[in-house]
Parts: structure tokens; C-alpha cells; sequence
DNA sequence: GGTTAGCACTCTCTATGCGTGAGTGCTAGA
DNA sequence: TCTAGCACTCACGCATAGAGAGTGCTAACC
């Protein structure tokens, strides 16, 4: 027995609602009390299966989309599925072996990997699939380089401790060419490796450390350049959320009926309304359900949605979100293996590529 | 009098042609011909009309969704407005000064820009938006570096020409500390700077040039790699086509009725079936507008949908593409005129950021 | 008390028929 | 060459009817 509000659910319930919400995600029809007896052995009569989906419905686990028709799991209904009922089943090995054996064919590349991942996601579950590129805590300085691309233009490329690279040009007054940039580069390299966005900060703050570098704007230019790239490095939104899969979605038949459901999903995956549930991914382990609207107040517009969303990264230091977006009636033990095997695979990878590890990474 | 097929059609009948497809366009509905007579001025009745869309549509340029209805245009009809009627609408001035502001916003980031261009123009034309980066023919080598992250792992970063910035991690044997490292990539750099991948390969295929570099398999597999990330620059298809605005694409009564079309969409935007009509219109200046199924023997299933493209960039060295792919039913003067626009500015802002010219970049 | 058979009831879904209106094509006359 | 008039076609909306699915309830059964 299970206490749940203030209705008890038995055994035989516990077992009925499992087969609505296994019979509902696969058909997508109404379950009727004629067909539970008919096609699982139960050893009761439909008529006891009424009862019973009365109570359930009574428990607000099910609902009838109308009088005459079949049951229909309630998003906490779905919830107690997912919690209580659901046997997880882990991919099979040969199953894995594929997923991994297609992460080896391409580039040892970060956001190589995150594209990917989200395809596989899409194309394993047949929803749609995202994932964000993985972004560190506070990123420290490992090299940066200067280069002259015109008279007036610089184009500063950093490297930062994990990996990660990015670009920015900047303008800059006449009179650097590139030696006297490469020495530039090369005292601060020195100066500043290992040194985070506010360590720049606060060594650029101190007149003994900038005045040696040279005439003019630029050494304090390239300064606060370094420490804006380092910054911007740490805030995931600046990074795309890659998605995959939509076509999955239109495929599945609530949606072809009710066109307005997928601009939920389109809101959440291109506007960017999934960013308001990322913080509270990140500050978790493991792999989350949410479900519908369920005490979401930032979500809005998800209704009929489903997100299973994981964290992967190495310890809290360098972390991104992966994850599934699709409808409510959504294969739910089936995306919870593929999601959390995805953030391992992925925290695997990135943990082979940022230490030492002697196998072949096809050059 | 214009001739067509075997037809002729009259100033009259091209402007009626006229007048059903903007008012389609506006409308989604089919246009009858008392519809015309009340809301233009054209000084005859609705049974000319009548006669008139009759050879219009013998013409094979509008056709009837079924008897009892208006006149809706086909394909033919959409290509002969778009060729001859069309009179192009040039953005308002305070439309381009606002887009342009938008674009000084943002970071002079190539990536960047091309992902607020996709949205720029799903906005302003209100469909989906699509731009490529932009690609050189033959990137040639600026500079790079070798950076030790872990005892077997070295990341390569490499600066194209053209400023393009790649990363990619390569597993080496033990034995090379950051120093020596340092010491290959300052030989290197100096050797190759200008060469393309055709030309580190010939470089790299002579002992003289790679005996003297050092022991082992290292410097080798760096040559190899910097080749192959060289060629990679070249190739278009490695980058991700940016899309944005489907949503707008939903709100489309087409789209709601029947949303297999939107399956379309989608394929050309996910699975890159867009990339089959790229080649064809790099090799062409100004913007080009596909209707529909139109004679593209690779783009398949499209039907229903038109794209409007244009390429962007410095002369032929640095190129990429960008347009708005939609229904048939799509404003085609709006969507030249910001596809022109934008492909214009998009070339702009790289001719200024890749020469010399000072104004300020926020650092 | 839990279970079952039986049955009346409700409500969706599909088909059918009918009237309406939009829009046409054709013809004959200006 | 244009126009007025008119018969014709066909989608659309609406009401009605029947079938079928699935339920809830009651009364009997173990």
C-alpha cells in the first residue's frame, strides 16, 4: 500500500496504472478496462478493473478525456510511473557500443561531442534531442596569442586551461606590428597564465604591472579583452543550446492534431526557455523528470511537454546539460537509460581528453 | 503582351496575376473574382475578370483548389510574379538602421553574426531564417600553436588567414614537455605561414624538411594535423547551418492544416538537404529564389516550401550563405529585399573587419 | 469484503442528407 | 471586346441517426 494524498493505492491499482501509462505511451489511445483484461493476465474481470481505475482516477493519477472513452495517465500520474512503477532498463550492450563507437568517429572536439550527443538522444528515443557545450566554473588563463590582421585589426585567440578556445578582434591605434605584439604576447603569456578573469582584473588594476608593457591603449586594451573572453567563457548562456530532432516530434500524433503544442517545444528549445531550468539541473546529480507544467513557475508554456535533462562534465568544475524534449506521453524509462548514459558517456570522454590517456585519437 | 508557353496574357491578366498573389500572399484564402473588382479599381467587371483568370489559368499560372472556389497562383505563377510584376520594396531606412545597430550590439564575431543574421531575417520577414559561416576557398595558414594539456595530450589551435580559429586535441607519445613543444611550433610557424593544406602536405612529403624537426612520431602526425584542419576550413559542409523562426512557420495556416509540410521544412533545415542547393548558388551573384519543387532534382521534398538565398562575403575568397526558407505563400518582395539586404551587410561588416579601418570594437 | 455478470447510459465518431453560398463558365446581347 | 444574367458545381456547415466503445452501478456470488 502506498500513501499518496489521501487515498490509499493497492497492489493490483499500482500494476493497472503501470499498464495505462505503458499501453498510453505506446498507442497514444485511451486505455479501456476491456482491453487491460484482454491483453495483460490479470486474473480479474474488467469490471474489477473499473473499479480499480475508478479509485485511480479518484487518486488523480488518471483522467478520461471524455465519458465514453478509455483512461488516460495525469501528469502525476506519469510522476508515480516514473517514481514507484517504472523498471529501468538499461541500454543494451550492443546498443552502447554503437553510440560509443559513433562518438569515435569524430573529432576529439567538444562541441563536436555536444552536437552529437543531442542527434543520438534525438534519434535513440525518437524525440527531440539538446545539449549545451560543456562551460567551466572559472576558466584560467592557459596561452593566448596576438595577431596582426590589418594595420588597425587584432585578432586575440585564448586558450583556456580546459581546452576551450575563443576569438576576439579588436581595433586598435597604429604603430603594432606583429613582432612587437608577439612581445607583448609573450611578457603577459608569462605574467598572466593560470590567472582567472578577476585575477586580470586585479593585476591590471596596478599601475607597476601595465606601465612597463609599452605606449599607448592597447597593453590595457588586451587586458580587459582577456578578462571579458574569460568571463564569457563562464556564462553558459553564451553558448547555443544544439538540438536535433524536431521532425521526431511532429511525428507523434498529439501533435499533428494540436499544431499549437509544438510551438511550446519550439519556445523552449529556440527561445531559450530552457535556460530557466538549467541552474536547477546544474545544482543537482542524476537525471531529472519534468513533467508537464508541474510547479514550474518559470517554465511557462510547457504543458504538454516532457524534459528529461541530465548534468555531465567532470566534478563541478567544467559542466553541461544534456537531455530529451518531447510530449508528456513519452517513453520514459526508455529516455531516463539513454539520457543518463549519455552524460556519462560524455563525462567519460571529456575526462579521457583532459587527462592523460594513451589510446589513438585519429590525427 | 508577353509570351509564355504557347499562351499570351495581356497588361490586364498580368495584373490580375498580380493582384491574386499578393492577395494570397496577405490572405492564405483563395481569390474570386468579385473579390478583385470591389477591392481594385479596374474598371471592368467581375465576368472580364472571370475570363481573364480562365486564361490565366489555362496559362498554368493560377490554378483552382477546387471548383466552386478562387483562384490560387501554382508555381508558374508564383516564378512569373517574382520575374516580372514584383516591383521591389528596399527596406525603410530606419528597418536597416535598426538591424544594423543590432549587429554592432554583438561581438565582431563571425559566428556570431551569422547566427543574428538567421534571426534577423525569421523576424523581419517572419518565417525561418537560415545562414551559413562563411568559408574561405583556400585557407592558408596565419599561425598556430601546440599546447600540452596533459602528458599525452596536445591541443593544436590554428589561426586561418582569413582569421578562423579551429582547435583540435591530438594523443602523443610521452616525452614532450611544453618547451619542446614550443620550440617545434616556432620552427613550424615559421616554415608554413601562407601555405595551404595542399601545400604542408607537399611540404611535409620531403625527409629534408621533417628529419630535422625531432625525434618520433610527433611532428609528423602535427603536420598531418594541421593539414587536415586546414583542408576542413575549406570544406562548407562541416559547419552547422544556423536556423531560427520556426515558429513563424507554424503560425502559417498551411503549415497548421497539414503539418507533414513542416516535415519539409524541417528536413531542409536538420538534415541539411539545403546543403544539395548551396554549390549552385555560390557559384551565382545576387539572390536567388527557389519555388517550390521547381525543376531542383536534388531538393527533394519541397514542395510546398520556397527559399530565398543570397551568398555573402569578400569577393570569392570568403564566402557563406544566408536566406529564409517558407511556404510558396511568402512575401517575395519583403524576403528578396531583406536577403539582399542582409547579405550585403553581412559582406560589409567582414570586408571591415578583415581591413583596416578604425573605428571602435568595443573591447 | 472483494469480485463478477449484466445492463443501462453516455458520449464520440462516422456517415448521410440537405441547404446555403461562393464562385465559376457560358451565352447572348450591347 | 466587354458585360449582364443565369445555370451549375462543389465545399462547408449543420442536423440527424446509428454504431461502438467504455463506463458506472446494482445485485448476486464466493
Amino acid at each position: 500500500m502506498e500513501q499518496l494524498g489521501d487515498t490509499q493505492i493497492s497492489e493490483r491499482q499500482r500494476t493497472i496504472l503501470g499498464i495505462i501509462v505503458e499501453e498510453y505511451v505506446a498507442t497514444a489511445r485511451p486505455v479501456g478496462s476491456e482491453h487491460i483484461v484482454s491483453h495483460y493476465d490479470l486474473k480479474v474481470s474488467s469490471a474489477t478493473v473499473r473499479n480499480d481505475m475508478a479509485e485511480l482516477e479518484r487518486a488523480g493519477l488518471i483522467l478520461q478525456p471524455h465519458t465514453s472513452a478509455g483512461r488516460v495517465p495525469s501528469e502525476r500520474g506519469y510522476r508515480y510511473f516514473v517514481e514507484n512503477l517504472m523498471k529501468p532498463t538499461a541500454l543494451s550492450p550492443e546498443e552502447e557500443r554503437r553510440i560509443r563507437h559513433q562518438f569515435h568517429q569524430v573529432e576529439m572536439d567538444a562541441e563536436e561531442w555536444v552536437r552529437l550527443a543531442a542527434a543520438v538522444l534525438a534519434h535513440s528515443v525518437r524525440v527531440a534531442g539538446m545539449a549545451t557545450p560543456p562551460r567551466s566554473v572559472a576558466v584560467r588563463l592557459k596561452h593566448f596569442e596576438l595577431l596582426a590582421l590589418s594595420e588597425s585589426r587584432v585578432l586575440v585567440v585564448l586558450v583556456g586551461h580546459d581546452g576551450t578556445v575563443t576569438q576576439q578582434m579588436i581595433n586598435i591605434e597604429e604603430g603594432w606590428d606583429q613582432a612587437k605584439l608577439s612581445a607583448l604576447s609573450a611578457r603577459l603569456n608569462v605574467a598572466l597564465e593560470g590567472k582567472t578573469a578577476y585575477d586580470i582584473q586585479q593585476w591590471a588594476s596596478s599601475e607597476a604591472n601595465v606601465k612597463p608593457l609599452g605606449e599607448g591603449q592597447l597593453p590595457a586594451k588586451v587586458l580587459s579583452t582577456l578578462a571579458a573572453m574569460l568571463s564569457k567563457l563562464e556564462r553558459p548562456e553564451a553558448s547555443h543550446i544544439y538540438h536535433e530532432g524536431l521532425t521526431h516530434i511532429l511525428e507523434q500524433p498529439e501533435f499533428r492534431e494540436e499544431p499549437e503544442r509544438l510551438q511550446q517545444v519550439l519556445e523552449l528549445l529556440e527561445h531559450g526557455t530552457l535556460w530557466n531550468l538549467i541552474p536547477s539541473v546544474l545544482s543537482r546529480e542524476g537525471v531529472q523528470v519534468i513533467i508537464g507544467s508541474e510547479g514550474q513557475p518559470d517554465a511557462r508554456g510547457i504543458e504538454a511537454c516532457s524534459v528529461i535533462i541530465a548534468r555531465y562534465g567532470l566534478g563541478n568544475q567544467l559542466t553541461g546539460v544534456l537531455g530529451v524534449v518531447g510530449p508528456t506521453r513519452m517513453p520514459y524509462s526508455r529516455s531516463i537509460s539513454t539520457v543518463s548514459y549519455m552524460s556519462q558517456l560524455l563525462s567519460d570522454l571529456l575526462l579521457q581528453a583532459y587527462t592523460s590517456n594513451p589510446d589513438d585519437g585519429r590525427a
